[in-house]
DNA sequence: TATTGCATTTTGTGCATTCAAGATACACAA
DNA sequence: TTGTGTATCTTGAATGCACAAAATGCAATA
């Protein structure tokens, strides 16, 4: 499946389109020009022409001579899998790291060749994979050789942390001045979350769950046009991907929490941004419960003096 | 002076070695072992060796022959600049590009080439420097080849956006439940801002200055142990200082700001920390305003609704 | 005129080698 | 016993070259 000659940039390509030509409804016998992906993916031709092919072999596109490619099938859901499995090698060492971390089985001072060795892993690729654990925060070169990991809370006191602060700056991000509605986006995530109610909730990978419940947030988060709180629910999620990948995931919740996230796009679509803060504090608050097993309310003094401020 | 040949770490270390030196109150004679230095700056003694040789060039320790090391005058504050010097490259090269960037001089999207001929640097340093940039969130890589920088708020907007945020996450993270004072870093920040009061504002240098103002916020929010907010409030120090870097500074507001930390570090030391919270809301509010050339509060929706939640 | 197909140029990565310098181990002095 | 002096081992950065593949330019075609 999904040619193996490819470059790993073309089936991340390939994956992205699928995805998009899945999503943005398209009929069937479209024309797809090139340089219109190019510039959406912020690459130059070569690379969406590889992925092109890449998505022909599937039979999800067909090319005709001169003409270029057009869309034969809507690409089902499956052609996720067949697709990720190229690029995915990287990833999945990073999560077998990251497992091995969570799990103690990795000193809190490790030297780069150690996991080279560990893991064999070309240092290249290792040092991709450290400098985006850097990026998420949990990894620190040390001033010398080697690096450091940060202690991490354990995953309940992290779970409580980060919904204290989603709690503080989500709401506040509906009610930034910047703060505007994309269309196109809307419909999106409504759509995303009405599909896990119709069904998806049961269907679908946790891992594919996480991402649309991260999406949701992520989306909203960005109408807000303050790229300090879009950072901030980025990183959170990043932590947030890490902590949960593999905890328990109650899928009847997950459907309680899809129905707060139509009820909340109901209100800023409304135009009710206030309400809808309000509403965004109790649905993390309740989230924040289920997660950390909750106590009555965590965090009293918070509570209220954030009513006070 | 401070020998050339000493390794950059070395001059790194020897830098913030006389910077602890002249804080934490040792008297002369004291004897520096080795391997402290070493454990707390996590690593070997090797470099910490070189950095106790280059230190001892300065004139700032001695050695005796089988017995180490031993302070032999408390370094002035004019180490700083001497020392820094041989650090200072790669940081130097990294302000001229954030500068030449801002002015506009730079295209959103760049390869990586382009600019290694353009700084005259070789890739391994730019990439560095690009790498910190990505940490900082303005700049990232593009899918394919090159890298892309992410368009900056005009730098009045982005000061009101970051503290819009921080006066969301910076007063609940004095009311964490994890929030512990230490003691010894309170003494150490409040020895600061009363050298500042002392006239260390009219005395330093801007970016001196700069540094010791989000050192400040940076150890209280430390002292929340909640590693989100932690995390918030050195990203968004980053960003400050890129934008803060050639701003104009007003001493004489920063004169208030150093009392107004004081104070708030009395009203945590009392236990009061809701007072602590509301003051320090106030307080960024108060610099939002003089940053931002104010409007009346720039956000009345934000206030109000805070009010409520 | 816009877009494809293809050829050419440019870029950045992979790999092997080399070397400065950081980590480590151990003898010896205080 | 603790900590220095020093020799040895190991690490990871620098360098240069070859190559895959991404970017780009241009003729051909709908």
């Amino acid at each position: 499946m999904g040619r193996s000659d490819a470059s790993e940039l073309a089936q991340q390509l390939a994956l992205r389109m699928a995805e998009y030509l899945r999503r943005s409804g398209l009929t069937v016998g479209a024309h797809l020009a090139e340089q219109q992906f190019a510039d959406a993916l912020k690459v130059s031709r070569t690379p969406v022409r590889r992925a092109l092919a890449v998505l022909a072999d599937m039979g999800v596109v067909v090319q005709e001579p001169n003409r270029g490619y057009f869309l034969r099938k809507i690409p089902a859901a499956s052609v996720r899998p067949a697709l990720a499995e190229g690029t995915g090698l990287s990833e999945e060492r990073y999560l077998r790291i990251a497992d091995d971390r969570l799990a103690g089985r990795i000193e809190d001072h490790v030297t780069e060749t150690a996991l080279m060795r560990r893991y064999a892993m070309p240092r290249r690729e290792l040092q991709r994979v450290l400098h985006r654990m850097e990026k998420e925060g949990w990894v620190e070169r040390k001033p010398g050789h080697g690096w450091m990991f940060a202690a991490l809370p354990d995953s309940v006191e992290a779970h409580a942390q980060s919904y204290r602060f989603r709690m503080m700056f989500e709401p506040a991000a509906l009610l930034e001045p910047g703060f505007r509605l994309v269309d196109s986006e809307v419909k999106r995530i409504r759509r995303d979350q009405q599909m896990l109610l119709d069904g998806g909730v049961h269907r679908l990978s946790r891992a594919r769950l996480f991402e649309l419940g991260s999406d949701f947030h992520n989306t909203v988060i960005g109408f807000s046009n303050n790229r300090f709180m879009i950072d901030a629910i980025q990183r959170v999620n990043a932590m947030r991907r890490l902590l949960e990948y593999r905890a328990h995931y109650d899928r009847e919740r997950i459907t309680g929490q899809c129905r707060e996230h139509l009820h909340l796009l109901d209100l800023l679509e409304q135009g009710s941004r206030r309400e809808a803060a309000e509403f965004m504090r109790k649905h993390l608050d309740v989230v924040r419960e289920q997660k950390t097993g909750g106590g009555r309310s965590g965090n009293d003094a918070l509570n209220t003096v954030t009513a006070q401020l």
